[in-house]
DNA sequence: AGACCTATGCAATTTTATTGCAAAGGTGGA
DNA sequence: TCCACCTTTGCAATAAAATTGCATAGGTCT
C-alpha cells in the first residue's frame, strides 16, 4: 500500500466511473499496470465492491434522521433481535450497537413523515423492549462522505 | 421510473461493476435499452455517482463512533462554523445539524483511539462553543447500506 | 384511425479492459 | 559487491465491453 495505491483509491472513492486509462494518467502509470493495482486491491479486499450512489431526493427518500434508543434489556439475545427487525425496515438504512446512554442508533431515510409516524409505531411504540427512543431529524448536511481518508 | 428502473437501480446499488450484458439480462432487456436507461439515469441525476467502497479495517480506519454535540450558541455563523471545521478533519465522515437534544451529529471513523482524543481536543475541548458531546463508540454494526430503497 | 413521441433490439463500430512478454526495479543472502 | 529471486512496469496485441445508427414496436393524445 504505497502512495499510488492510496492516490489510486481516493481517486475510485470520489468517481469509480473512469476509465483505467484516465486513472492511469492521472496516478502516473502506465494503463496495465494501473489495471493491476486496482485488481489487486480489488482481490485482497481493500475495495470492497463498486456502487451507484442514488441522489436521494430524486430517488424519493430525501428526509434523512436518527432515532437513538434506550432498550430495557440489555441481553445480547434481545438487543440483537431489536437490531435485526430494525434493519428489516425499508427506511432503516443503518443499525449501530453503541456505548454511551443509549443502546442502538437507527439511520433512518425516509420519503415522508407518515412513513416515520408508522415506522415509529411498529419498532418503538409497539415493541416492549424500548424503553425511550430519541428523534434526531436532520437538518442541514455538511459533509457527507462514503469514502474513507487513506 | 418503472418497475425495470427500479429493479436496475437496486443492482447498480448492490454492484455496479457488473457489465452492462449482466445487467440487462437481469432486467430482462437488450443490452442497448439497459445501457439508455442507465445513462438516462445518470442524465436526470438520479444516480449522483459510482464509486468505490473500502473495507475499513483493511483500509485502516475500523473505529466507527457518532458523537453528539451540544453547542453554546446556535445562530446560524456559529453553527455553520463549527460544522466546518468539524468537516475539515479526515476522521469526521459525515456531518449533520439535527433537532433534539443536541444540535449536531458527527459520524467518525477512527484509526485509533489516540487519534479520538486528538480529534476531542481540536473540536471539542478547544473550542468555545461546545457545551457539551457525548460519545457514542460503535460497538457492533447490523446493518450498513449505502442503498436507497426505491 | 392517425400523428407523434419514446423505448426497443439488432448489428456495426468504437472504446476500453485485459493479457503475454521482456525489461526494470528492489530485496535478501552469500 | 554481486547474484538469484520476486514483483512491478510498459508496450503492443488481443479480447471484451460499451456505444451508436437505424428501423421497428408500443403508447398516448386528438
Amino acid at each position: 500500500m504505497d502512495r499510488i495505491d492510496k492516490k489510486l483509491l481516493n481517486l475510485l472513492q470520489r468517481d469509480a466511473s473512469r476509465t483505467n486509462v484516465e486513472l492511469a494518467d492521472e496516478v502516473g502509470l502506465s494503463p496495465s499496470s494501473c489495471l493491476r493495482r486496482m485488481q489487486r486491491l480489488t482481490k485482497t479486499g481493500v475495495i470492497d465492491r463498486i456502487v451507484a450512489i442514488l441522489n436521494p431526493a430524486k430517488a424519493g427518500r430525501s428526509i434523512k434522521a436518527f432515532v437513538s434508543v434506550e432498550m430495557k434489556l440489555h441481553t445480547e439475545q434481545h438487543m440483537r433481535r431489536f437490531m435485526d427487525i430494525a434493519a428489516a425496515e425499508e427506511a432503516v438504512s443503518n443499525v449501530y450497537a453503541v456505548t454511551g446512554q443509549t443502546d442502538v442508533v437507527l439511520m433512518l431515510r425516509l420519503r415522508d413523515m407518515e412513513e416515520f409516524d408508522a415506522l415509529c409505531d411498529r419498532l418503538f411504540r409497539d415493541h416492549s423492549n424500548v424503553a425511550r427512543f430519541y428523534t434526531m431529524m436532520v437538518i442541514r448536511t455538511g459533509k457527507e462522505e462514503t469514502a474513507i481518508a487513506v
